[in-house]
DNA sequence: TTGTACGCGTTATCAG
DNA sequence: CTGATAACGCGTACAA
């Protein structure tokens, strides 16, 4: 039998009470007995069992996940996500809540985001892009004492804060490589499309990009990102004017998550299906579009492992334990019709 | 606050030892009192609380994994996972011990499984190829109360089997396209290397293989399995004599799941690096040669993932639920010296 | 066939 | 600053 609170109370020649004040860090233990306490932890190997914990918290743990109030295919694929997993783990004591930010108003977002209380949430999960304000108000929510992780998107580095999802540099050189090898000896334009360039995101990708095609491929010209601000009629014609501009046009890196869109102009404007075409996010678009080879590669990350990777992360500052850092990290996926 | 056993209990107008019973099939329960029971549960919407549940029942879950005697860096990498996430997880109730069997001798695997009994194993997850020994095994294990899953290798579906892997065929239909789109338009041979084609997973893999390269490339030709049967010196013979046999060998496709050695061979025996080598499961050589680029893609089912879904899903059996099919699905992983 | 009473390991609320 | 003691929701002997 694993020792309890018990043994270890008798053990450190203490009260339950006190055991538990110098577990869980309250204050009012003199030094010297918490030290007793510790001596006695390390001695009998004392560990905590996290289900009478849990139980005994009356209430179990109540996330939230703040994702942008405007998405398209991307977006509906991890709240999708999060619903599964909240229904699937209400039976574990965990409570999950989507919550719905104005992403084109950092001010606004930011204000949402301050109205969130630690009675309310004891963490919150956050896909946004990294802006001053959203950054200072995860700041004050952490010093509320609301543990904050960010998903998809990373934030700033900071203190506490800890970021779920891909390195974007190895993702944008992930697809590089793989245009470069898809395309073979063939040589031209390759075309760029992003949502915006403000992004962190968008620049570590195509950073990443054109470090594994500028110095191993001269044959092929990464064109500079175009910028489509997640507008159907924009997208379709930045695409248009750019098919006319460079003629030999043989490969097409959509950067953003939300592809659907560029993926059908490309098809209409070139149907010869000879253009390489590497994508993000897997979707029902994308998918499809895999499917029917519009599409030759997708960069994936599973929006489930991200999903259960942030809970546990912020479990596990709940408790304040140490995450394993090999299995909460996100992999880069690349996805072809054959492994969907 | 949701409903509990003695919300229940009153609900049903029975005792808490009565709604204890149904709700664990129990027997000695008048019918009519099932009846009354269940309906209340639907009624006041009763969902069990499984924190409280593994709480009460003294001792944790117990689950053993069963592996090989024999193998190389892929079972070390999986056996690391296992002891990883046993000591993540003691805090959670959940003890995971490992358990070597005899993989050359099917009747001492056979006989080792037998004494596996119920008061020492809630679960087991096993890893060793389908053989008619191996399934009785298996067989009797569940009658006996134990709960079973295979990992990584696939065995014969049936009633309360279930397979924690990936699907064999299109992993190797995955390989089959990649290695045709790395190719691109050169001609000439590809060599397909398996421990032993006795078994399910190296049939499969070849036949996705040959699926995918057969009709779509009629420039390549793959080469018949040649089998290494896991020895180190007959792996250097069959590949000195395959590339003496063949001068125009373009590709190398490792099936097997213990590449360390073929790597080395081939590299060998055709430094120039002009040759399209595909293998499986990533391990310290083959991230490495995949570094070097001694090997163009890797093909890889997350050890950390495959056992954390296996515990999951002989958890969720013990408390006979359901698990999220989607959650459980194990990717087939494109590894290239990027994404690693 | 049904019910009672206690225990699991922790947290929380008092009182001292 | 410290210590009893009652929950938490469920499982399980044992009693009826």
């Amino acid at each position: 039998m694993r020792p309890t609170t018990k043994d270890l109370a008798k053990a450190a020649g203490v009260s339950l009470a006190t055991v538990d004040r110098v577990l869980n860090g309250r204050s009012g233990v003199r030094q010297k007995t918490v030290d007793a306490v510790n001596e006695a932890i390390t001695r009998i190997g004392f560990e905590r069992n996290q289900v009478a914990a849990t139980l005994a918290r009356q209430r179990g743990y109540r996330f939230g996940f703040v994702v942008p109030r405007s998405g398209d295919e991307f977006l509906s694929v991890i709240i999708k996500h999060i619903s599964e997993f909240a229904q699937a783990s209400r039976a574990e004591m965990i409570q999950t809540k989507v919550i719905r930010i104005d992403d084109h108003d950092p001010h606004r977002a930011a204000r949402t985001l301050s109205r969130l209380s630690a009675d309310e949430y004891d963490g919150i999960a956050i896909m946004a892009p990294e802006t001053p304000q959203i950054r200072d108000a995860l700041y004050r929510m952490r010093e509320r004492g609301i543990q904050t992780v960010a998903i998809v998107s990373n934030q700033q580095e900071e203190d506490g804060q800890s970021f779920v999802g891909i390195d974007n540099v190895a993702a944008g050189a992930t697809a590089g490589r793989l245009m470069a090898r898809f395309l073979g000896n063939r040589s031209g334009d390759i075309l760029v499309l992003a949502e915006t360039m403000q992004s962190r995101d968008s620049l570590e990708r195509r950073l990443g990009f054109d470090r594994v095609l500028s110095p191993d491929y001269p044959h092929f010209h990464a064109l500079p990102t175009l910028e489509t601000h997640g507008y159907p009629d924009r997208t379709k014609l930045v695409l248009e004017n750019a098919f006319a501009a460079h003629p030999d046009i043989i490969g097409l890196y959509i950067m953003g998550s939300e592809a659907r869109v560029a993926i059908e102009c490309a098809r209409d404007l070139k149907p010869d299906g000879k253009l390489i075409t590497i994508a993000h996010e897997r979707t029902p678009s994308t998918e499809q579009a895999l499917r029917d080879d519009t599409l030759d590669a997708l960069i994936n990350q599973d929006p489930g492992h991200i999903v259960r990777s942030a809970i546990r992360t912020l479990r596990a500052k709940c408790e304040n334990r140490e995450t394993l850092a090999s299995q909460e990290r996100i992999r880069i996926e690349i996805l072809i019709s054959e492994n969907l």
